[in-house]
DNA sequence: TCGGATTATGCAATCGATTGCAGAATAGTC
DNA sequence: GACTATTCTGCAATCGATTGCATAATCCGA
């Protein structure tokens, strides 16, 4: 791209050798040099406009500063906030994210994740987990460095952070309880998904629980498409009565407005709906 | 993270050279290298798992395969499908694309460029233009690759993609005048970006030439926050009666929108709001 | 002033893959 | 059968930075 500055460059003007310069440049063994030495070298290195060759370090220390970012879909709104919050985390301590979709493709993500090793990271965030994956346990035996975000994966012993899914249905359903309804619809995700059993699980449960009337409707994705098309298939069927929806999540909640309003179905007069994840503009959807 | 495969381990249990094995492997130059041995030493690869170092390779030949994308704020819905778009052309060509957000900070912004280069990118996709980019010239003069997205830095050679804002604008009130509006406010973007530049300058120029009244409301960014404050302060003062919001974006027609109902006043029927890009979920909003 | 400790710097190997060059082995020609 | 052409593979340098080891220079105390 262009005819950058080494250190050798560096050195060879300060009229020293590249080792000393590279001690120099690096606060954390500076002190093994001379002060003049280094007050010498730091003028000549900002003079030059060098800049250190990551690539390069990374070879010899075996740090890429690099961490992967495994997302299903980057245009599902609840994940740029994620991949933001990583970002500003890692910036500061010299750290990049390198960011793959898998658009939920299994093959996908090993692809796509063989190609983050290849490229060094050091460790991998991974918002993708499904059932049962023998991938992620073959990287775990292979000593790959991950964090498991949002989704679980159940049998993977990697470290998982994730919202408590089932108390938030419960909430929903509580709330949705409150103000009297009695028969409800469950718009679950996608079953491979760690995120949707426990949703839905929950949603029988409780409804056992609590001696409601509760269906659940699958769906294929979490995007609005698949929770219209579900819904649209629901209600030609012209099903038995009911009055409250709970979505797998925002997305599908929004499919299941679009589906209503084809339908003649008004919300909130004839039906509640109640979203999951809150995610960006949440509050602003019709 | 591992003790991961390498060419030499691959040379060594092959009993060849690892140059041989560099070749038998890269299908440009393993015509150089006898069938046989090339049969040989491919499955020796894969049984062993083989996969080769990106970064060590990048090294030597100069090439990172690795794509720097800045972007002012990856929560700003119209990004993340133009990310994907980046990806999935990079991806089965072998690249990858190192995403960051400036957050419309020109510092950040030169920190980001910078951390992108020394990870050696093979170029730039910028999606954060501004006004007399100073910074970007001197990229251009370094020979540093790059294109413009979305929005143009004006004299900066770069090529550039963007829609054609003026065609939108112009569009828009043309469908307002329509409807019968006379009034109008444009709620103007950040005025350091060229969108903003374009929408305002139009606006200016079609309220003039088709005899409307048109007024211009300034933002600070283009978000929700800053176009519900910009109207809130705006119709805080009592201003002259309008009936028509062209704003400079969808984020600040929903802030316009939350204005006007904290305001008393309706939409549509007191006024006509009406957004630009048609972001994902954009006719979902209300 | 001498010897040991300390400081400062150079040397060279290393990370893993690529590639120009050279030479060995084989094939092909008359 | 001798000689050139071709094919194949090894050798070693290279990319740029880091770092263990060695050595030269300086310092300090007795």
């Amino acid at each position: 791209m262009r005819n950058r500055v080494t250190l050798a460059d560096v050195a060879k003007i300060a009229g020293v050798n590249p080792g000393t310069v590279s001690r120099s440049l690096n606060p954390q063994t500076e002190n093994q040099v001379n002060k003049e030495t280094v007050r010498k070298i730091r003028k000549i290195a900002k003079e030059l406009g060098y800049t250190p060759n990551t690539v390069a370090r990374g070879l010899r220390t075996r740090k890429s500063l690099t961490i992967g970012v495994v997302i299903p879909d980057l245009t599902n709104p609840i994940f740029p906030p994620l991949v933001r919050g990583v970002d500003s985390y890692l910036l500061p301590r010299g750290y990049s994210a390198l960011i793959v979709n898998s658009d939920g493709n299994v093959d996908t993500e090993l692809v796509l994740i063989n190609s983050l090793m290849e490229r060094q990271v050091d460790g991998l965030i991974i918002a993708t987990g499904h059932g049962g994956d023998e991938m992620l346990k073959d990287f775990h035996n292979r000593g790959v460095y991950a964090v498991m975000v949002n989704r679980e994966s159940p049998g993977v012993p990697y470290p998982t952070v994730t919202g408590d899914d089932g108390a938030g249905i419960s909430a929903a359903i509580e709330h949705l309880v409150a103000l009297g309804h009695k028969n409800y619809i469950h718009l679950a995700g996608p079953s491979d998904s760690s995120t949707s059993k426990i949703r839905a699980h929950t949603f029988s449960i409780e409804c056992k629980r609590l001696g409601l009337n509760g269906k659940i409707i699958k769906t294929t994705a979490y995007s609005i498409e698949a929770g219209q098309t579900a819904m649209d298939k629901f209600l030609d069927h012209k099903p038995a009565p009911f009055t409250a929806i709970v979505a797998g999540n925002d997305l599908l909640a929004l499919g299941a407005y679009h589906s209503l309003r084809t339908h003649g179905l008004n919300c909130p007069a004839d039906v509640s709906v109640i979203g999951f994840n809150n995610m960006p503009f949440a509050n602003d959807f019709q």
